[in-house]
DNA sequence: AAGCATTGCGCAATTG
DNA sequence: TCAATTGCGCAATGCT
């Protein structure tokens, strides 16, 4: 399902080698025809859901794909199966990989975009976005925190309204039971005054 | 300044190579190459609470767990001046990071814990924790949205007591205005008994 | 000691 | 182009 295929490479900016795969990596994630394919449905699950990684598959003996093939990020960006990168296909050919991008690629290598993790550049995009995310997670805590707190104050409202409500009713069945004495009593003295008279 | 140094050693499970530099790198690091000066004018990182990392405080020396305990090959990379890690951060004493943790430790080197990325325990805990990770995430979305259902149910109820409250009260106000004109009406038909008779 | 649950964080992909 | 979001894995820590 979820095919992610986050692959968070994250670090590892140092090596050349490294780095072509990353930028592999990028683009082909971004470009993953599957990627736009499904995208966030939720089953209600609950405990079979979480076993599934969705990043890094593991294999059938268990082993994660880091583990298998030492470095198997990069190729699964490549084999765009991002999903399940099918157990047999320990022979995949990885000299793509090893080797710089195409000239013909999107972008050349070395400009904008494929940024070498080194680059000023990069690490400037990176802290700004950290900042950001700071940010956002900020506030997204306040606006938990705030939802809280305004369920409370409505759940104590809530009484308070329910409260009086009791009171109002109470008043008006005594009302209304001291209408029906005071009809009667009428009443009475009508027919009292009806015979005096 | 800030001494995040964060690390994030995290994935890059792979070639041992191609890990490290970020670690250095990473926020103050490359920003501020000048980092031991602490010049740090890092850009515009304006943004007062923000602009703090602030990230792993732990160890009173300040280094991280990861850090402190070493993983050697990563390490490795770094000292390897590889790449290009902070031009004049050179002066920065990482002695202490390329030492493995002293035998003194709570637990031995290569035991549990310094477990190596590549070690198949190391990817079980990790694999383990990263599901209870996605479920506890996949919890939290939910109670938080049943909260942000749970404050409009409030509101919607709280609504509806206000309604049921007006009326009550308008049918108090009925009700007693009724009674006193009853009561008027009883009190004249006293009088003009009393005349009457 | 061991293991799941939480939480803060940075990365990268997306969104606006 | 750039900030805001979002999903994710990592590591530290909380909680048994």
């Amino acid at each position: 399902m979820n095919t992610k295929l986050q692959m968070s490479i994250s670090d590892s900016p140092q090596s050349s080698i490294c780095m072509f795969a990353l930028h592999h990596q990028s683009s082909v994630g971004t470009l993953n025809p599957d990627s736009s394919g499904m995208s966030a449905q939720m089953p209600p699950m609950d405990e079979g859901l979480y076993g599934q990684p969705m990043a890094f598959p593991k294999a059938p003996d268990g082993r994660s794909m880091e583990q298998m093939m030492g470095f198997v990020p990069y190729s699964s960006c490549l084999t765009s199966s991002g999903t399940e990168r099918a157990p047999q296909q320990n022979q995949q050919d990885f000299s793509q990989f090893l080797l710089p991008p195409p000239a013909s690629s999107l972008r050349p290598v070395g400009q904008k975009r494929g940024l070498s993790k080194d680059s000023m550049e990069y690490r400037l995009r990176r802290e700004r976005n950290n900042i950001a995310v700071r940010k956002s997670r900020d506030k997204a805590r306040r606006r938990i925190q705030l939802t809280q707190q305004r369920a409370l104050q409505l759940q104590e409202e809530n009484h308070r309204l329910q409260l009086h409500i009791q009171r109002l009713s109470h008043e008006v069945d005594a009302l209304r039971h001291y209408l029906s004495q005071r009809h009667l009593q009428v009443k009475e003295q009508d027919a009292v005054g009806d015979d005096n008279c």
